[in-house]
DNA sequence: TTAATTTTCGACTACAAATTCGAAACATAA
DNA sequence: TTATGTTTCGAATTTGTAGTCGAAAATTAA
């Protein structure tokens, strides 16, 4: 049997363990990455890390899929509104926006994770990627539903999707020096760069 | 001794082999392309790829050096003049879309590449590591003095540089369905983005 | 205290993939 | 034609790393 503290033991060294493969895996990539170093990073033996996970790639997973729960679950409660599109919006990117300012290594990771992923690694829909697919869906619908009430000008929503998370990534993770993006630099971003594309 | 025409041959074969590598990095990442994929994708034997490059990393390389070259040859011309700015910035963007929709496999490469790469293969300041730097240096220089002529409005150059990164790549590379990108079309999307963040 | 259970780990195995080797095929120049 | 240089390649070697094993340390329950 297991107690309730044991229970939470467990977890608290699985965390650890966690944050030591996003410090491996950010500095080397995932296939760099090897389960010695993640080992030694995270201050178990090898065969600890097995105890706790059944695979390296098992890891690399959890990482996603805690990461994409969080961040879904931060912008579930604003979506819920659909009377306002336009500042749903916003306030979704916003919120996902102080999200990476509080760890830029864990989003970052998140972001580009999916690219240095191999294709095995996407086998048995993954739990993030139903988060992930959810969060876009999600927003291309507010763009969309946006268009229909007059709050963003007409426009095609999937490529304006696209755009506007090349923009987003450009401005979070490529520079901004130090500075937060506050809610209102970021809406001037946006919608300057939404509502002028549509008029023209 | 060797001829002219085996020295082109030499070339001839050492694109074969480039060519084929592409295509395996672009399947299956640089960590998971393996020399025996590579050789049968381009029709040699594996330990002829060693006769023509000396390790894996170096045909990695040597595909970056070419591509970064290219693209830099390619807007050179038009970034000597200074007296446009605003001209020459839009200009060098549609050149590079243009090279881009020509050989979309190639370029998503050169531009994704960086992300897939471990530190080490960063060491001894790669030659295409240069051109990228140049080419980004110019696009902001031309930013800076479109501000100064006045053709653009006052901005924060550095972070519109990544801003405008992540659009193009947005556009280029993650949608737009079939359509070419017209100059005209990629004027309108740079300059009303740009031009509106300027003023509010 | 002792027995059972949970947790830990370094050494080992298995395997995949990079790189080397040496012999042969081929080309060129005398 | 022969000798010299160039190009080719499959088989053998080397290397790196994921994942296993079995023993022991630590913890809990009796």
């Amino acid at each position: 049997m297991i107690s309730e503290r044991q229970a939470k033991e467990r977890e608290y060294r699985k965390d650890q363990i966690l944050k030591g493969a996003l410090t491996v895996f950010k500095n080397k990539g995932l296939e760099k990455a090897t389960m010695d170093e993640i080992a030694k990073q995270s201050d178990f033996g090898k065969a600890t890390l097995y105890y706790y996970f059944s695979s390296k790639e098992e890891i690399f997973i959890e990482l996603l899929d805690r990461g994409w729960e969080m961040i879904w679950e931060s912008i579930e409660p604003v979506i819920q509104d659909h009377d306002q599109p336009k500042e749903s919006f916003l306030q979704a990117l916003h919120i996902i926006g102080g999200l990476v300012n509080d760890n830029k290594t864990l989003f970052e990771f998140l972001f580009t994770a999916p690219q240095m992923m191999p294709g095995a690694l996407m086998e048995g829909k993954p739990v993030w990627k139903n988060y992930q697919n959810k969060m876009y869906g999600v927003f291309q619908g507010l763009l969309e539903e946006g268009m229909a009430k007059g709050e963003f000008p007409e426009m095609q929503s999937d490529i304006m999707m696209r755009a506007i998370g090349g923009l987003f990534h450009g401005l979070f993770f490529l520079g901004h020096g130090n500075k937060k993006m506050s809610r209102d630099m970021m809406e001037e971003f946006i919608t300057s760069f939404i509502s002028n594309y549509g008029n023209t």
